[in-house]
DNA sequence: AGGAAATAGTTTGATGTCCAAGTACTTCTG
DNA sequence: CAGAAGTACTTGGACATCAAACTATTTCCT
């Protein structure tokens, strides 16, 4: 379903003509909201043959990147910036796909380490291979705009607290 | 929970370390899926006093855009690009809410309408001057980024069929 | 040392989204 | 004009996320 015109400026000018205020805000925050969706359904396209969504590769590469291969839970959510009930059903999901196995922490009784099995280090990189070669879904910015995009949004994020 | 670095850089190094190609297209996209969470994140929490989310608010609006303040589901869907079963849970979310009510299409017997009721004509208006209030979220792009972001991504957008 | 407070995870329940299948109605076609 | 194909919507199931309540363990404080 392809629609003939922009439905943001569409309703940007609907917006205009009810005097709803902050036009250019709506226009720009719904943008956002739309490429996020695009974007993020081409990842998950891509991932889908691996038996993997955004998230749970999300996870696999930052336990690739880790020295041992392994993190506590709570460390995988405050990297990933997400809830830690969502982080212990995507390593649930993980360890149902023989990506990762859960440990008990060594020093820490309450702590439980994810850890990469072979499978879920060979299976991170394929996943990497193919994000890379649909360019993260973002293909249709030229680099020029993907610099711009990227350095806008890194400002609006740290203005927003996200990191500092 | 702040962090003390910006981890989509810290992402990017280690994607570089590990030369899994494609790294500013991977901090194009993370950044972009970043700031729509915060975004999103913002306007729910505007929105939820009034018994709205955005997607809830999203069909008030196209609503009271409608010239008879009615539109077929289906419409519904097209417009604001969600699946035909979202569009059924969202009105019969905000039917429950008494913001809308389902009547049959004089003309189609297969379609349904959904017909603003006044008390959702009213909340839409309260919604659109809360969200007016923060700035969609987007108050921490300055005006000359909140262009440039919206052009790019309308660009962005474009490129992908999003419309024509 | 010993109880209060903090921390790490899990579980449960509410939301929301999509896909696939099903129902009902309309339009197309020979 | 009857059957085939298409369209509009709903339903049920899978999945993901978050908040709140709960368990277990550790740390802090006197």
């Amino acid at each position: 379903m392809t629609l003939a015109f922009d439905p943001i400026e569409e309703a940007g000018r609907n917006w205009d003509a009810h005097e709803w205020g902050a036009t250019a805000a709506m226009k720009a925050a719904t943008a956002l909201t739309r490429a996020h969706q695009i974007v993020q359904s081409r990842i998950d396209t891509a991932l889908a043959p691996l038996d993997l969504n955004f998230s749970r590769f999300e996870v696999l590469a930052l336990l690739s990147f880790s020295q041992a291969g392994e993190l506590p839970m709570g460390k995988i959510g405050d990297r990933l910036q997400v809830h830690a009930a969502s982080v212990t059903n995507t390593i649930q999901r993980l360890e149902a796909s023989g990506f990762v196995e859960r440990v008990a922490h060594p020093d820490d009784g309450r702590a439980v380490l994810a850890r990469m099995l072979p499978a879920g280090r060979r299976v991170a990189r394929e996943a990497a291979g193919a994000l890379a070669a649909i360019e993260f879904g973002v293909d249709g910015l030229a680099s020029g705009a993907r610099a711009r995009v990227h350095r806008d949004l890194t400002g609006f994020r740290a203005a927003n607290g996200d990191f500092s």
